[in-house]
RNA sequence: GCGCUCUUAGCUCAGCUGGAUAGAGCAUCGGUUUUCUAAACCGCAGGUCGGAGGUUCGAAUCCUCCAGAGCGCGCCA
């Protein structure tokens, strides 16, 4: 229930009714009417925008629109303890203190699934997401587009909708074979004692090439390593199977697994990419043309050459973009062309894709491709996830591709959790850079915000096993009739946002607003907390059966919520600390 | 040069589908454990929301311009 929902619709009800009983002027297209949060300092529940809104049309002023609605409002309302006008022109709302004890009963009774948006249609969400290319295990920095798609992927199977989670395997072109150059390299090393030939810049050093080379050696006895070229394409193909083996492996261990892993090789090998152009040419989106060297190329390196171009300038993008490369072999732009014709014909209502800051400037071109296939503006959403800077010991730490001094997901997981991960790669807004003190988080574990909010579930959790029950068992609501005091009331009321922030989330994609959320619901709930230490009034377990019952289904709504935010990022809710 | 993102307290950030006196955490300083978990709480202090215009009854939030920071601008992936 949406508490903010719901008296929106009253409150329309109200206004409509008024105008057809000509006591007020509605214009044509209602918009902007708001229920909101009112500021603490209001002593009230809800607030609604109404009377401004209405003011101008009725040539009054919103307080006079004001007092003309409070009485209809509360008239066809029984739940209201209070309606008042504010300043500007707010309509304040207290409710009873039924009203609260039936919003809690509900909160209960919906158990887990409390903040699930159910006015929202359903809909099929596919959501592309990591798609690191497999050319050795993930580090930090592919952490933060990982979470985020895994979590915004639970918050729309929150909301009831399917999602299918893809990852886009990028095992055709020359990073995947300097890869297994790599790999063959090491596999000389290790056979014939040839040393790695570690001033070629194009190769891959990190020591991982060694264990791969390791495995495919013990694996593949009868192959002979004696020429790159002979082997060239089994070599690769079981580079990148030992490379998403280890992939797969650190997605694991950050709890996220993915629905389908999609091979750019497959889609080209498949025909798929002349499929897709084809289609393209007929609808005159491609054509043979030139393009100009790119702004930071020196011109002199630049040969302008005839070749096929995508017409992405049709859709804003600043130049149209290249499908074959000088050897006419697909740039990596063309088979994600494939791959993207491939996820529109599987028909979705909705394409995500994660991308990292440094792809940032590759979504004009893709989008543009989406809609020139399926015809549809917005298909296909674009997030971008922006940078970790890492600083370790106070500097910032850059991690060097050449020198292999990469922090991996496993390091990181090692040292701070993967809970700890997640929520703090969370607990920002995915527009913003994010600084990642592995030093301080790992130092400082316990100033964690996520151990702040586990640590309020455990709390609750120790009520219920003091008095010899536990959290999860179910809570008999029959008889429960609570008198809130303010401190609850506020806790309700924090409560009471919870649908909002999921609906919000889900349709901004925006996961962070849950960890915000969380972090807010848990303080209010620590200072209740302490205020048992100075008044025994305040504690939960207390000598009246009755009140101790009540204030036990009372914390068991917070706990409720907690936990379902907490499953939604992943995250684990000990009982204990 | 062009594009995208950002600029809010000393630091790190919420708040941005327009609403009332702009909020947290950290850091500083001071206080709270015979009591359901002190991984907690309470208090003091800290701000021309980068700047200038505009739209509006109302702007941190929307629009325009300017400045600064980051990322990108490939026939790499």
């Amino acid at each position: 229930m949406n508490i903010f929902d719901l008296y929106l619709e009253k409150i329309l009800k109200v206004v409509k009714q008024a105008n057809k009983d000509k006591l007020i002027e509605v214009p044509e297209n209602l918009k902007g009417i708001n229920v909101d949060i009112p500021p603490p300092q209001f002593n009230c529940d809800i607030s609604t925008n109404v009377a401004m809104v209405l003011a101008k049309p009725n040539k009054k002023s919103p307080i006079d629109v004001a007092n003309q609605l409070v009485s209809l409002i509360k008239n066809d309302d029984t739940e209201i303890e209070d309606i008042s006008i504010a300043k500007p022109g707010f309509i304040n709302i207290k409710f009873k203190n039924s009203f609260w004890n039936n919003f809690l009963k509900e909160v209960i009774s919906s158990g887990n699934n409390f903040g699930v948006n159910k006015k929202i249609t359903k809909k099929k969400f596919l959501i592309e997401f990591v798609s690191a290319n497999p050319t050795g295990p993930l580090h930090v920095g592919h952490c933060r587009g990982a979470i985020l798609g895994d979590v915004l992927s639970n918050l729309l199977l929150f909301n009831n909708h399917t999602v299918s989670k893809e990852y886009y395997v990028n095992d055709y072109g020359n990073q995947i074979l300097h890869f297994s150059k790599s790999v063959y390299f090491r596999i000389r090393e290790i056979l014939k004692k040839e040393a790695f030939p570690k001033d070629n810049a194009d190769l891959y050093p990190g020591d991982y090439i060694i264990d791969i080379a390791k495995n495919i050696i013990k694996n593949n006895k009868d192959l002979n390593f004696d020429n790159f070229e002979k082997i060239s394409s089994k070599l690769t193909s079981l580079s990148v199977q030992e490379s998403l083996k280890l992939i797969k492996f650190n997605l694991k261990n950050l709890g996220i697994v993915h629905d389908k892993f999609i091979s750019e090789t497959d889609i080209v090998n498949n025909n798929e990419v002349e499929k897709t152009i084809n289609k393209l040419k007929k609808n005159n989106f491609v054509y043979e043309g030139k393009i100009k060297a790119p702004e930071s190329e020196k011109s002199s390196k630049w040969t302008e050459r005839n070749q096929l171009l995508f017409k992405s300038t049709d859709f804003g993008d600043d130049k149209d973009r290249a499908l074959q490369k000088a050897d006419k072999s697909w740039t990596y732009f063309a088979s994600d062309v494939a791959y993207h014709n491939n996820k529109i014909d599987r028909k979705y209502d909705v394409l995500i894709n994660i991308l990292g800051a440094d792809h940032a400037g590759y979504i004009k071109r893709i989008t543009s491709v989406v809609e020139a296939i399926s015809g549809k503006k917005n298909l296909l959403i674009c997030k971008v996830s922006q940078l970790v800077k890492l600083i370790k010991d106070g500097k910032p730490f850059k991690m060097s591709k050449r020198k292999g001094d990469y922090i991996t997901v496993e390091d990181l997981i090692e040292e701070v959790g993967k809970d700890a991960t997640r929520f703090i790669m969370l607990n920002r807004s995915s527009d913003v850079e994010l600084d990642f003190d592995f030093t301080k988080v790992k130092e400082k574990s316990r100033d964690n915000p996520l151990y702040y909010v586990q640590y309020c579930y455990a709390r609750i959790s120790s009520v219920f096993r003091n008095v010899g029950k536990k959290i999860d068992d179910e809570i008999n609501i029959k008889d429960y009739n609570f008198n809130y005091t303010n401190e609850e009331l506020k806790i309700l009321k924090k409560i009471s946002e919870w649908p909002l922030c999921i609906e919000i989330a889900s349709s901004k994609l925006e996961p962070h607003r849950l960890p915000v959320y969380l972090y807010e619901l848990a303080s209010e709930f620590h200072s209740y907390w302490n205020m048992g230490k100075d008044d025994e009034s305040k504690r939960f377990i207390t000598p009246d059966k009755k009140i101790a019952d009540d204030k036990l289904v009372f914390i068991k709504s917070v706990s409720n919520v907690i936990k379902s935010g907490m499953k939604i990022l992943n995250v684990e809710t000990p009982e204990k600390m």
